[in-house]
DNA sequence: CTTATTGCAAACGTTTTGCACGTTT
DNA sequence: AAACGTGCAAAACGTTTGCAATAAG
């Protein structure tokens, strides 16, 4: 599942989105989104304070920040994000297709998939129940490909 | 969804399972399964310390036997959980059919559903990733009837 | 120069842990 | 008696908040 919005655009689209809402454009902000947005993969608030830390040592930045600023982008759907109960959270740049996710409870490797019979299927169940579904989570849980070879 | 297993049977099995562990079959062990069996619904660690404490004034019990029993319990396959992120988890009776969940995010009402298009292709696809499945999460949230009704 | 944003540290809510004491076997 | 379970309080965990200092517009 690749991304195929450029990186300028998306700066585009988060700067116009933080001057509609009377937001400043700040240094940390950017490099937040630059960071998820070079970085595939699913990172918890604290791996993206690290990342910056180490690629950006100048900058300074507390954690709270990123919480911040998460829950920024995630409200603009820039990032979305796969809850993991008590231990967290995890996001990854929000802007591909949908898609659920495979999560391997031996590595902690997440893959992503999408199946169009899922997602009607879950429309059809929501109509059942008069229920109006404004997002759904599905998450197949157990060990990857590779976790298994290893045994 | 309901229940068709009897206590006394629920019980029997826990007792088992007990020993089979050189684990103690102690008044707190048993009034927490049997809050949880009695009470059919979606429960946190906390309401079930509240309805025993209500329930049976006289027993000692601390919130720590609760957490800790629900991971006897849960481990066994006896109640399952259903995680809200950072507000924590909700429990209940797990020996049932196996469902899914549909959340409303206005008053928290948690709705059952057993779809076997869904079943069945989440097999298919843990299977076309080679990914063994030991578990899944499928969660539709929403708004629902009730709640729609009232706006 | 006004307003929003930041880092920091303290507070939060849920969950886990260490430990001395109690209970079950 | 031995082993396990308990309540309690303290700690841990991810996350949020109040606030004075700082940066953006």
């Amino acid at each position: 599942m690749t991304t195929t919005i450029s990186y300028d655009n998306v700066l585009e689209n988060f700067k116009k989105l933080l001057k509609q809402n009377n937001l400043k454009y700040t240094t940390q902000r950017e490099l937040i989104l630059k960071i998820i947005y070079d970085n595939s993969g699913h990172f918890t608030p604290e791996d993206i304070y690290n990342l910056i830390k180490e690629n950006y040592p100048d900058i300074k930045l507390g954690i709270a920040t990123i919480y911040r600023t998460l829950t920024l982008l995630e409200d603009a759907n820039i990032v979305s994000s796969i809850s993991f109960g008590t231990q967290g959270k995890k996001y990854e740049f929000g802007l591909k297709e949908h898609h659920d996710h495979l999560v391997c409870i031996e590595c902690g490797k997440i893959e992503e998939f999408f199946d169009n019979t899922i997602e009607k299927q879950q429309e059809a169940i929501a109509k059942k129940f008069n229920f109006k579904m404004t997002n759904h989570v599905m998450k197949i849980i157990g060990i990857c490909k590779d976790c298994q070879k290893k045994k």
